[in-house]
DNA sequence: ATACGACTTAAACCGTGGTTTAAGTCAACA
DNA sequence: TGTTGACTTAAACCACGGTTTAAGTCGTAT
């Protein structure tokens, strides 16, 4: 099985060695096996693991609960239910963040208007 | 002009007190008339302004940044350049967050598919 | 008169999510 | 042999966005 030092886990999802280090250390990346000197070793599972520790930080997970979900994914089998209720539930919150933000875009775009509008109005008083 | 105390504004916009006062502290709510007792007074336009605030802010927008806006409405006409520009800088940062937690909902949708799988498949073997 | 509720202040405090620092280990290359 | 460069650690540090605390001032209702 290949293996990966931290330092190409980091330029593969281009964040810093110190998030890698901050993320094991809140158990978001566990049983990272290490080399005759120490060094981590990242598997092909904690890339995938890691994918989807970024995908939840993406959409706002708070590290706790991505915790307690890698957790389950340990576990195994016996926690899809509360995977599946957990992932359900997360994405009815990113759902209504998402239209959050599309309401809000609404009102940026009444805003660009306005000043379009009077910045041509300035433009045409500077003409007469 | 009808004035509003600091506990109906944070009543009508449902945020604690406490953050009225730090936002006014910050400089995102500025000239802020106060009573002979000192205290503040909300003009309607003090609302509107809160409600950019709000709509920044539910935009991710930092703090020092949203400063920036207002002191700019605050400065009037001459600023509408930057205003535009700016909000037109925002508007595609936003959109850019919206795609990227549209994407991961994709993601997200995929784990819960996996997951319904794996519970059909062990009610199943419970039949059997 | 007094007690209550709404307000005031400055300063201290807090959780979140990292980042930085300092000191050290190790492998490989000149 | 010695000096890079990539790694290790624990602990300190940081920005951000508020929240809480403590002590005090009003206006009004009983």
């Amino acid at each position: 099985m290949k293996y990966f030092s931290i330092g190409e886990v980091a330029a593969e999802f281009n964040i810093p060695e110190s998030t890698l280090r901050y993320y094991e250390k809140k158990g978001l990346l566990p049983q990272i096996e290490r080399d005759e000197a120490g060094r981590r070793l990242f598997s092909e599972d904690h890339l995938g693991l890691l994918g989807t520790v970024i995908c939840l930080k993406n959409t706002n997970m708070p590290i706790s609960r991505i915790k307690q979900y890698i957790d389950w994914v340990v576990d195994g089998d016996t926690t899809t239910a509360l995977r599946l209720e957990m992932m359900r539930t997360h994405k009815q919150a990113v759902l209504a963040e998402i239209s959050l933000m599309t309401e809000a875009v609404g009102g940026i775009d009444w805003k660009i208007d306005r000043y379009v509008k009077r910045m041509q109005e300035k433009n045409n008083e500077s003409e007469e």
